[in-house]
DNA sequence: TTGCATCTTCTACGCTTGTAGTAGAAGCTC
DNA sequence: GAGCTTCTACTACAAGCGTAGAAGATGCAA
């Protein structure tokens, strides 16, 4: 399934975890984000809740506690927050996008260089679609 | 001067339009996106208000109406926002916001014709700094 | 079986966002 | 200078988000 609506930055870091380790409980959530975040367990869980609320999670029972797992890959969710990200800033066209990255002077070294890189292996890459 | 959040997205429709044209009216913000929003006068006036309360927008009061211009460029903005998805969902790594990119299947043949250029023309760029 | 630890659910609260109404000021029109 | 138009400032209000406390349920340990 494709969530409409791109995940909050708090839902993100839920989420992070969750792909990482599933099925997964609250409690190794909140370990996991230890240092990141100082969050209190309850807040952990508010967020979970809310995410298996929207369809994102998937949670099931057993015994006392809940245990949680993707409904939602990252790919798709990273999907969806790119493609809100270019309508509202770039006015959907992925031609600015690129040019922005690539225009981008703010860009680490390292960053550029990954960059290049990409571009490199892009480079061998199937050209046949010719639509 | 760089905001540290990114617009939200009434704030990038609004500010588009202060780009495409500035210094500009409320009045004039209204009419370009009447179509695309049909939102009231006061709407665009209210978020104009809060975008100058954040430093984003500048104003300017000349008789009865107020006139906006940008403080923050769109470049900027968009380097902003691109940041904040690069932290939220791709845990600050570059790499993968490209390799997701080149990656994205569900990239139209326009997009991915239009990776294609801009692969071609970053091979001829500057390849000089060598870390 | 009594209690400690842990889990869940419910509720809350302040902040931001989207959206707009109301009221008052200021200028244009005749 | 009385009225219409248009602008501003202030207020509002629902939804979503970040964050968490309180209270009740449940299981393990002694």
């Amino acid at each position: 399934m494709s969530p409409s609506n791109p995940l909050s930055e708090a839902e993100w870091k839920v989420m992070q975890v969750v792909w990482e380790r599933h099925p997964t409980s609250a409690r190794d959530v909140l370990e996991q984000l230890e240092g990141e975040t100082g969050w209190a367990y309850t807040t952990v869980k508010t967020i979970l809740s809310r995410l298996a609320d929207k369809g994102i999670l998937d949670a099931t029972r057993e015994g006392k506690t809940s245990h949680y797992a993707p409904r939602v890959s990252r790919h798709e969710a990273r999907r969806v927050a790119l493609r809100s990200l270019l309508d509202r800033a770039f006015n959907g066209a992925f031609g600015s996008l690129l040019h922005h990255l690539v225009d981008d002077e703010t860009l680490s070294d390292r960053e550029r260089e990954q960059l290049r890189e990409i571009v490199e292996s892009e480079r061998g890459a199937t050209p046949e679609d010719e639509q």
